[in-house]
DNA sequence: ACAAAATACATAGCAATACAATGTACTTTG
DNA sequence: CAAAGTACATTGTATTGCTATGTATTTTGT
């Protein structure tokens, strides 16, 4: 159970799947990024590395789906929080439409 | 709309999903590489490059995914025709467990 | 009749992305 | 007081889809 090949293919599925997750979770609230960890976590069966998390949410703001901010803790380190922005929004919904077309054809194949 | 940057997500998108979906049409029938292409143009929106396919068709073949075998033709090029083996069988089981398990999480997300 | 498009296979190089490994710095727990 | 947890980040590697290109045959359009 759960080979090789299985445990490779999960990591691909992740290419495009996690930002779209990401985004989802973001819709709602604001997050810091290791909160955003434990967030897909909590939500999903989905562990994701922080080396993919940090880089991934930096093309994001690249990208102008999201903006930042530091937020000084009164002890330990500071937290980047992420919002969404309204290019963001509809580019979520964008996916959000690609995504459910794709889900629904897949139902059809996997019946 | 249809933005860059959604494009390129629904490149990444297919990472993962394409071989999923190839397996899935193969469960009933068996098929030959330019025919997938079709197959899969028909159930869903996906346009497969065939420098994607075949690379791809290999690669579920050195897995011992499917296996493969060369029909001629009366008139034309000959056909290369796929078959699930019982390994790809199973591992198209767990992979539907796992993607069904990923398709609630995200059900509930997008909500 | 002949050019263009379609059928059917394939490979090479490029770009994008997840992950392991590693690093820094502070706080909490055992 | 050492280990684990929190919170940020970067670098190099492996995988994979895509474009471009190539070969060979058949069908379609004019």
């Amino acid at each position: 159970m759960n080979s090789e090949f299985v445990q490779k293919w999960q990591s691909q599925v992740k290419k495009g799947t996690l930002a779209f997750i990401l985004l989802n979770i973001l819709k709602d609230n604001e997050f810091y990024g290791y909160e955003l960890i434990e967030q897909v976590r909590k939500y999903t069966t989905i562990e994701i590395a922080e080396g993919t998390l940090y880089p991934l949410m930096n093309r994001l703001k690249k990208e102008g789906l999201v903006t930042s901010k530091w937020v000084e803790q009164e002890s330990g380190i500071p937290r980047k929080y992420y919002q969404l922005t309204n290019v963001g929004i509809s580019t979520l919904a964008e996916m959000r439409t690609y995504w459910d077309g794709l889900e629904t054809a897949i139902q059809k194949l996997t019946k």
